[in-house]
Formats: structure tokens, C-alpha cells, sequence
DNA sequence: GCAAATTAATGATTTATTCAAG
DNA sequence: CTTGAATAAATCATTAATTTGC
């Protein structure tokens, strides 16, 4: 469940010492013929490895080509899932229960706008407590958020006072559904801030190949399957 | 050096326990004056602590306002910095060396456009061994160099060709100062690929000021202080 | 009443712009 | 003026609502 591992191997991985990269874990991709052109199989993923070559030094054709390439192999079946994308129980994308909306919104109407990093820790932390969820949809909740919130509300400007004028300082009475008053504060759009981020998921099978001991795959998030 | 703690305190944020979240890292917010009202408290449950009193329900009030706010409080000398954004000697900015943009692009040229996160790792990795880098900026590399690839040939068959055609099959011949040939490929804009994350730096002076061991503090990335 | 078919919302990504360090 | 870094806008893709036919 929601958690990260990020210890051992990550660490190597990162840190990038100046060895050669230590790709231990071998990464065997399931599929991946050996033809390797065009491929276009999406997710795959990958780095690649040509398979069997061990792997040491920059070896740039296995970086190329994140995915795509040519469905054969698979033959008959075809990619017909089922047996396959099970590792994830839940869904593909965070649902948001009520009381993490809520939530959110309050913060929203507080004058947050774009959370950083730490921020977003204790957020989703805090919303953890609701539900699954990540770091990574309480930075997009805001991100969707303030834009939508934006388009909507020049939408009514735009829509119901004719004047070009009346842009800013008058708060738009045409509100919607739910009240969401307050949006003008101090926007200030491009700021420069610090932003949030890191790396994420990776691909479950590829991450699943590499489990050895059973809490040092490389994955700051709980890597959700979405082979997208 | 770059490098990504993550691990003790890390640890105890991203898994949110139900517990009461261990907050040991202060957090301290410089600004956030006390009115506070309105409350909500909502929740409960640590995190947050403005300041001195120990805190231990939700207390959005601390979200809010990622930065700005009337910046009294710390009063006379300010936030002139100086004696603070020493944490990373070098610069603000990441500044490629020869090798590393050289590999870089000779993976643009083998097609990578969007590398994933492993492919992100390895790449930095590798690239480790020429220079300071991060995966932050093996990303932004790739996305600017995209598209300025993309601008800058569109930019050219407008330029130097008047027929709207010549667009996709020819290989431009005006070439730029450097060679920048492949381009073609299947750029496949909008593909739906999983996408590399993480959170990164924090803020300076927060993280700052969490600092009590030496090592646990949270930041994937060696955060660089670019208060920005 | 229910389930397939549609539509409305909105989570997740990618592309376009903009800012600013060097 | 080049280009690393960050944000905003445009899109894609799921999921929940809602409608429709039985």
C-alpha cells in the first residue's frame, strides 16, 4: 500500500556514484522480442536491456526507444490483459473521497495555489488518513483546480457583462453551483517558485522483477500499474 | 552532493501511519501570522506546529500562503539571504558539461523524447560520472530540447520554404549551427506515457531549519536553495 | 429497477510560454 | 541570446453521473 521505498537500491540509483551504475537488478522485460525495431507496444518501458547483456557501461541503445515497438511475440492472445494487470486491487486513478475534497477546497479558499514539496508531504499525509492518495494528486488536484477554476470564472465574465471591463476587481455574482467566492487574492501568475517533484512509479513489472528482499524496489510512490 | 535522504523522516511522511504523523521536524513558518480563526479544524492529528505550540489537529492555517504574506516577524535585516543560500556551493543552475550534453543528445537523436522515470534515472546516473546533475534537469533537458527542436524547425520551413508542403518528409537542410538531422521519427505527440515525479527541494530556508541530525531531513533532490 | 449508452467531471500528461541565470 | 527551470494552457483518458431502453 502507499508507501515508498526508495532505501537501497534507490539510493545507488540516485546517488549515481561514479561506478557503473550498478544495474544489479537485471530488469528482465517479459516481452520484448529481440527484433526490438518499431516496436511499439507501449508501456514496455523499459530501458530496454536487450535482454541478456549484463550491462555496465553507458550502453545508449538501451536507453532509446522508452516504448513503443512491434506487438508480435505475444502472438495468438494478443494483449488481452487479465491475467496481467491485476497487481493493482484498487483502480488506475486516485478517487478523492469527500472529506479530501473538502479539504482541499479549504486550503484552496485559504490561498493555496501551488503547494511545495513539503507541503504537499503533509497534505497528503493528512489526507492519507481518508484514503489512498499520493503526493503526486494533491499536486495535480491544485494545478486542475486553479486552472478550472480560472477558465470557469472567465467564462462568466465573458458570458454575462458584456464590457470588457469588470475583469478584476469585481467578484463575479454569477456564481455556480457551489460558492467559490473567493478565488482573487494575489494569484500573481508566474512567481518562480520552488516546485514540487520527483520520480515516480517507474512500471509495476519491471519493479516487481527486481524485488529480491522485499522493501528496496526504487519507487518513491506506490507505483499504480496504470500501464497506460 | 545530489543525493535524496528519503529515508527516516522521509519514510514517516510519505507512508502517513495513522499515527500522529511524527512531525519531530519543526517546520517552523517565518510568516503566518497569528489570526487563524476560522479554524476547521477538521481532522486532527498532528502535522502542521505552527511554531512553538505543539499542535496536533490539522490546523490548516500553516498550509496556507505557500510564501508571500507580510513578511514582518523576522524585522530588521530581512530575508537578505547570504549567509543562508550557502547550503549548495556551486550555482543555481544546472550547467551541462560537453560529455553530458553530448550523450544527451546522441540519445535525442536515437529517438528518446520523454524519458520515463528509470530511464531518467539511469541517464542521470550515468551522467554523474561527468558532473553535478540531477534527474530534474535530465528531464528539462529533454523537454527543451524537444521543443526548441520543434520551434526551431518550424521556425525554418517557414522561413526557407514558402510552399506550406515540404513540411514532414524532408529533412530540413538548414541546418543550425549544430547538427540537430533527427527529427522525424514517430514524435507521436500525446502519447499517454507514465510520467516521471518527485518532490523536490522543499525550501531552503524550511528544510533549513528542520535540520537537527545531518542526514534525515526530506528532499529527494539535493535541494538546491534557488529560493526562487 | 437495472445495465448499456451518453454525457459531465476531473485526474493525469504533454505542450506552449514565460522568466531569468550566465 | 542561449537555455535551464517553472508555470499555465491544452489534451487525453477515466471515472461518476445521468439518461434511455427494456
Amino acid at each position: 500500500m502507499g508507501s515508498m521505498k526508495v532505501h537501497q537500491l534507490a539510493r545507488g540509483f540516485w546517488e549515481h556514484e561514479p561506478t557503473s551504475l550498478t544495474l544489479g537488478c537485471k530488469r528482465l522485460r517479459p516481452l520484448a522480442p529481440k527484433l526490438a525495431n518499431t516496436d511499439t507496444t507501449t508501456t514496455t518501458t523499459s530501458t530496454t536491456t536487450t535482454t541478456t547483456t549484463t550491462v555496465t557501461s553507458f550502453d545508449l541503445k538501451s536507453f532509446i526507444r522508452p516504448d513503443s515497438g512491434p506487438r508480435k511475440l505475444t502472438s495468438p492472445d494478443d494483449k488481452k490483459h487479465l491475467p496481467q494487470v491485476e497487481t493493482h486491487p484498487g483502480g488506475t486513478r486516485w478517487n478523492p473521497t469527500q472529506e479530501q475534497i473538502g479539504i482541499l477546497e479549504m486550503l484552496y479558499r485559504g490561498g493555496m495555489r501551488t503547494p511545495n514539496a513539503q507541503q504537499i508531504e503533509q497534505i497528503t499525509a493528512q489526507l492519507g488518513r481518508y484514503g489512498k492518495i499520493e503526493g503526486k494528486n494533491v499536486f495535480y488536484w491544485f494545478q486542475n483546480h486553479k486552472a478550472r477554476e480560472r477558465q470557469k470564472q472567465k467564462r462568466n465574465s465573458l458570458g454575462l457583462s458584456h464590457s470588457p471591463r469588470t475583469q478584476a476587481p469585481i467578484n463575479t455574482l454569477a456564481v455556480d453551483t457551489r460558492g467559490e467566492a473567493a478565488e482573487r487574492e494575489e494569484d500573481s501568475p508566474y512567481k518562480r517558485k520552488c516546485r514540487s517533484w520527483a520520480f515516480e512509479s517507474l512500471d509495476l513489472e519491471e519493479t516487481r522483477s527486481c524485488r529480491e528482499e522485499g522493501d528496496r524496489t526504487l519507487e518513491l510512490f506506490p507505483l499504480h500499474p496504470e500501464g497506460r
